[in-house]
DNA sequence: CAGATCCATATCCATGGCATATCAATCTAG
DNA sequence: CTAGATTGATATGCCATGGATATGGATCTG
């Protein structure tokens, strides 16, 4: 009754090789089935395709018709057979990924443009989120992975969730920002206990835990700093600094986008700021999943920066004297 | 192994009711088998289609790749089966038409554009072509309809050819061509013996079995027309009538489309101009064999100049007295 | 906690697709 | 012009596949 695309392979072969019985070579069968099955499509359409005089086989107008509308129907299946199979492997498809400012202006980036030559066809869509809000935007499926600076299984602050998995992704070194002019851009590497004295702008430690985190190390290192600014938002951080406003400590990669009228200088004793990805374990689209293992198997970090998170860690890090 | 249209349909079923049981129902099958077309069809693709918790079902990423893709080729395949149904009914297809210059330019386009809207989806492609070259295009395919003036069943100077067909098209009245001032342009109608003192512009009368008609025409009324100008192309003929070159015996239908610097005026005893058609007998498109359906069973003639070809006449018609 | 609901599995049966054998109609070689 | 070869259609039988019924396991609901 309905087209077959079975049928339509058959009706393919014989109208390429306008024979019945070299057709049904082609194709690894004998001769008569093929016969009937040509003769039951015909009576489908109502349709004669092909005018046979048992020694001659030629197609008819609706069989030149059905020709090319079958070549593009079994090309258009091929097609689709192999975009579905590509997305269930992961080897297409979308990632939606949240990220705090200061990951999505720092390393991310580079990650992803990685990932974009392992997986072209993978198409990821970033959202700058308040950290806040990122286990949410994950549950409820408004994003796939959530990029930010806090282990969210160790964190009390938010509810336990058996359905999410929380691992190191990279780590990255803290640099100090400094103004221009300012004693310590004379060094090229500036020791953590010669900012006591100085004044910071940093993160609001409420909300953010990684501000809680910068001042943990301060205070293992024998100072309390003295905060001039709080900011929300990390991106106003350079252009506070360049106003006077004092110093302030950020992941490394941050100075790949900020302008000359300020400097960075890496710190001793490293202090390394670790960033986790939070997502599903169930429900996870083949993209995500396999970006995921892509991450976690991946070698030594590109650049002097990066480390490669390859122990699935999720101790949290901690002052690291080098 | 490979895709099937009937899959497919089993899939969106599953996609759109997002239930086993009630798309087996809309299926008029039972929930089983339902169940086991899909997972050969994702085994298949070597992909989970449906993520299924004995409670919900949905759809995997790759799910809704394939739903999209399955929509387009259900759909493609529908208008796939259509397009070629109608190819093979005859109400699309192309057909592929022959006519000398004055049929093409007489009545030919108005039969057409009537059969434009029997059937719409047909597509007429009109080739001006020699008559003497009309019986061999047929025969080559190089058209699949040929019009002239000239039953080829009884013409001698073609070799009878048992494949083709010729029957009567239609017929038309001739008129005569004067040029303005022409003392006759003052009748309304004209008798044949008042043209025997002018002049005359024809057809080459060796190439044209219609010019040898109008001379016979003349002949049986009593007078041997005399000829000013020879033309081969009936095109030319109104020019050189306003020219001053004398009048012409022509297709009434040819006034449709000519300047007002000549003057058309009907002719009595009436002359019938035949037009036949010739085409295969065999090996003819559906869409040819159905044109030619619909002309021979066409109603008598719209305008005021056209006869229908209600008998398939192969006589040679005669100076008919009105 | 019991019933209901829903999908998966197991088993059985019939239809349909395929192969073998044969026929009828060409085409070709001698 | 005839005999063999070739090709598509027809006949027949077998088996695999698709579908139905029965049942089990899991989850939701009252």
């Amino acid at each position: 009754m309905d087209m077959d695309l079975k049928q339509l392979r058959y009706f393919l072969a014989v109208a390429e090789e306008l024979s019945f019985t070299r057709a049904a070579q082609r194709l690894n069968m004998s001769q008569p089935p093929l016969s009937q099955a040509i003769a039951q499509l015909e009576s489908g359409l109502k349709t004669r395709l092909f005018s046979r005089t048992s020694r001659r086989v030629e197609l008819t107008a609706a069989g030149q018709e059905l020709e090319a509308q079958a070549r593009a129907l079994i090309a258009q299946a091929e097609r689709a057979q192999q975009q579905v199979m590509s997305v269930g492997a992961g080897r297409s498809g979308k990632i939606e990924i949240g990220a705090t400012g200061t990951i999505l202006r720092g390393g991310l980036a580079t990650w992803l443009a990685d990932y974009r030559r392992h997986a072209p066809q993978v198409r990821t869509v970033i959202y700058e989120q308040a950290p806040a809000l990122q286990v949410k935007d994950v549950l409820d499926h408004r994003t796939d992975i959530s990029f930010n600076r806090t282990d969210i299984s160790l964190d009390r602050s938010v509810a336990r969730h058996p359905e999410l998995g929380c691992t190191l992704a990279w780590r990255e070194t803290l640099s100090v920002i400094l103004p221009l002019g300012h004693p310590l851009t004379a060094r090229p590497v500036v020791t953590l206990t010669d900012l006591a004295d100085d004044e910071h702008v940093m993160l609001h430690p409420e909300s953010s835990e990684f501000a809680r985190y910068i001042q943990r190390c301060c205070v293992e290192a024998g100072f309390l700093p003295r905060v001039s600014q709080q900011v929300v938002d990390s991106q106003s951080i350079p252009s506070l600094i360049a106003a006077g406003f004092g110093v302030a400590l950020v992941p490394t990669s941050t100075a790949r986008f900020t302008s000359d009228e300020v400097v960075f200088r890496p710190v001793t004793p490293t202090m390394v700021a670790d960033v986790y990805m939070i997502y599903r374990l169930r429900e996870q689209a083949p993209a995500v999943h396999e970006f995921l293992r892509w991450l976690s198997t991946r070698p030594d970090g590109r650049g002097a920066d990066q480390a490669p998170s390859k122990a699935i860690a999720s101790r949290r890090s901690k002052l690291h004297s080098s």
